[in-house]
DNA sequence: ATACATTGTTTGACGTGTCAAACTCTGTTG
DNA sequence: CAACAGAGTTTGACACGTCAAACAATGTAT
C-alpha cells in the first residue's frame, strides 16, 4: 500500500499550509504560500516542483495550486496531529497559544498515529468529565504559583 | 547571554548520544557514536569538529571525546525533555516503550522549558496521587478496549 | 620492533532546503 | 494594444547532513 517515502517535515508544512490557504480562498497562490511559511517564492516554486512529483498536488507553472485527494488527506493527517498537541498544550497544560501553536508545529511531524489519539482522547477525558475536571482544576491552579520561574 | 546560535536537532543528538556513552564508557569513541546514531564514521567526525568548534566537547583528532561543562548541560537538557515525552508516552499514554522511545527521539527538539515542565509535573500528579491514580486507571482500562485499531 | 586489524579521517559526491538576483510570464489599466 | 506592476520562475550559490571509498593513524600481538 503506496506510502512510496515519507514526506520530510517541510514538505508537510507545505501541504499544510496549502490546506489552509485552499480553505479560506479557493486556491493556493506561491505568494500565499511563501508569505504563510516565511519563506522565498523560489523555494516555493522548488517545493511545489517536488510536491507535484508525489502527485499530493494540482500544479501547472504558473497556475494555481490545489489539493489531490491524497495530499488533502495527508494535509489533514499533519493539521490532525498539529491540532492535537496544540489542544493539550492549551487546555490541559495551561499554557499559552503561541508557545503551544510554535511547539505543536515543530513537534507535529513524527507524532505517531497510536499517540495523537491517545493525546486527543486524554484531553477530551480530562476536561470533559466532571470528576476529573475538578481534579485537573486543582492541578492548574497550582501550575499558577509555580509560573514564570524561567 | 550568549546561545550563540541555537543547535540543529542533529547536533543535539550526537550530544546526548556522547553523554550517554561518556556515562557508561568513561569516554566516547567514534565508533560508538556512529553505531549508537546509526550512521556512518565520517558522519561522526564532521558532527565532532561543529560541536568542538561550539566548544561543546572536548575533541582533538583520534582522540577520545567528552563533554564540556556547556556540553554537558546542554545534554542533560536534552535528555529531560527526551525523557519527560519518552515516560508521559508511557506512564500516562500507556503507549509500549519502543514507540515512545523512538517519538520521544524525534520530537524531543523543539520542546520549549514550559511545555517540559508541564509534562513532567502533571505526570507526576497523575501517577502519584491516589485520587487521580485511580480515575486515570479507570481511563487507561477503557483506552485497551479501542487499542489495534490502526 | 614489525605486522596487522581496528579505528578514525579525508575526500568527493549527493540530496534537501534555503536565499538573492535576474529573468519571464500574466493580467490590468490607460 | 502597449506598457507596467505584480506574481512566478530560473539560476547559481550556500549550509547542512549523509554516504562510500580511499587513506592514515593507533595499539596490540607476537
Amino acid at each position: 500500500m503506496g506510502s512510496e517515502t515519507a514526506l520530510s517535515g517541510t514538505l508537510e508544512d507545505y501541504l499544510e499550509a496549502i490546506f489552509l490557504i485552499v480553505s479560506e480562498q479557493q486556491v493556493a497562490r506561491v505568494r500565499d504560500i511563501a508569505g504563510h511559511l516565511q519563506v522565498h517564492k523560489s523555494s516555493v516554486t522548488a517545493a511545489l516542483r517536488s510536491l507535484a512529483e508525489r502527485e499530493l498536488i494540482h500544479y501547472e507553472p504558473y497556475g494555481f495550486v490545489t489539493l489531490t485527494d491524497r495530499g488533502a488527506s495527508l494535509a489533514q493527517g499533519v493539521m490532525r496531529r498539529h491540532d492535537a498537541l496544540r489542544d493539550f498544550f492549551t487546555d490541559v497544560l495551561a499554557v499559552d497559544v503561541e508557545t503551544a501553536e510554535s511547539a505543536a508545529c515543530q513537534m507535529e511531524h513524527a507524532m505517531p498515529r497510536l499517540i495523537t489519539d491517545r493525546l486527543i482522547r486524554l484531553r477530551r477525558y480530562l476536561t470533559e468529565s466532571p470528576d476529573m475536571g475538578e481534579t485537573l482544576g486543582r492541578w492548574l491552579a497550582n501550575e499558577k504559583e509555580h509560573a514564570e520561574t524561567t
